[in-house]
DNA sequence: TGCCAGGGAGTGT
DNA sequence: ACACTCCATGGC
């Protein structure tokens, strides 16, 4: 059995807020309409954090869908990772999702990683008025799209290319056991100096094939400055992924990949061949247009049902 | 054994 | 634009 940290209801009480992602928003319209819908409830205590009505956010599914390879689940149900050198232990039970991490870091790291400022019920509600896509969406409910670093999602899905799953996660901790900063929990992501600074020689330890010398032109592009991730993140999805496709071996796939699972971009759309095959399958051969600006997420739930169910039902 | 896996580069039409 | 081959490696 798990072991939580045992608090007494009042102070959980006293510690709890209310989460106002979209207050900002200044248009009084889309407050009003945020306002009808169920607000995640989030709890602040000493040294954790825990997510109340967490509807729209199932650990398992987030973490298993294929958008990131490297969070584990212990035998007792609590996934560990590490992102931006922290490290995270986080547990599930319903609806209730207890993050084991300061408020420091929970709002530095945590908040934006698992996207917690964005409205899932309101993207999943426009994208159900699609009788297809509300299969995949109560089929995948939980899934969030997490805005993971930029450069280990590069090279996550340069590392991807023609390749699955199971390997790709062992290429990729491979790489982070041999190049990462070991930590007291684990290794973190390798810096791009780190493997810049690197050969393909030593790159051979990931027995990642012809990767590795994409691996390599993606470090030292982004090492030397030459492409910038960071400025990437700011300009339109045209601009970006123009950039993007100058690294040897990123095409569009692992550019919008790239683009949709570090950047915040939304509309990025990456086809693989079971996208590829669902929206032929089940749309016909053209995804719905007047769903562009979300259709992102909309993939994510839509590669997680065709891989999941092989499309054969 | 042969085929496939969250593709992309290179070449040719 | 599109078709085709090759690329390394491992699981089935």
């Amino acid at each position: 059995m798990p072991c939580f940290t045992q608090k007494s209801y009042q102070q959980r009480q006293k510690n709890k807020i209310l989460c106002q992602p979209f207050l900002y928003f200044s248009n009084f319209k889309i407050y009003v309409i945020i306002s009808l819908v169920k607000k995640l409830k989030i709890e602040i205590n000493d040294n954790e954090v825990i997510l109340y009505e967490a509807e729209y956010f199932n650990l398992d599914r987030t973490f298993t869908c294929g958008q990131a390879f490297r969070w584990v689940k212990d035998e007792y149900g609590f996934w560990q990772g590490i992102v931006k050198g922290k490290y995270l232990k986080a547990y599930q039970e319903g609806d209730t999702i207890t993050l084991y991490t300061s408020k420091e870091d929970f709002y530095s790291v945590w908040y934006n990683y698992f996207d917690l400022g964005t409205n899932y019920e309101e993207i999943c509600k426009l994208l159900s008025k699609d009788p297809v896509l509300n299969t995949a969406l109560n089929f995948g409910k939980g899934i969030r799209v997490l805005n993971q670093e930029p450069f280990e999602a590069l090279c996550s899905f340069i590392i991807s290319q023609n390749n699955n799953i199971p390997r790709i996660t062992g290429i990729i901790e491979r790489l982070c056991e041999n190049f990462g900063e070991k930590t007291p929990f684990g290794y973190a992501f390798p810096t791009p100096e780190r493997i810049a600074n690197s050969n393909l020689e030593e790159l051979n330890i990931l027995r990642s094939g012809f990767r590795a010398k994409y691996l390599l032109d993606a470090a030292k592009k982004v090492y030397s400055g030459e492409i910038d991730l960071e400025k990437i993140k700011e300009q339109d999805i045209d601009t970006a992924r123009t950039e993007l496709v100058k690294i040897y071996g990123v095409g569009k796939k692992v550019a919008d990949c790239t683009m949709l699972f570090s950047m915040k971009k939304k509309e990025a759309f990456p086809e693989d061949v079971w996208i590829k095959r669902a929206v032929k399958v089940l749309f016909g051969g053209e995804f719905p247009r007047e769903l562009d600006s979300v259709k992102g997420v909309a993939q994510q739930f839509l590669f997680y049902y065709a891989r999941t169910t092989k499309l054969d039902i």
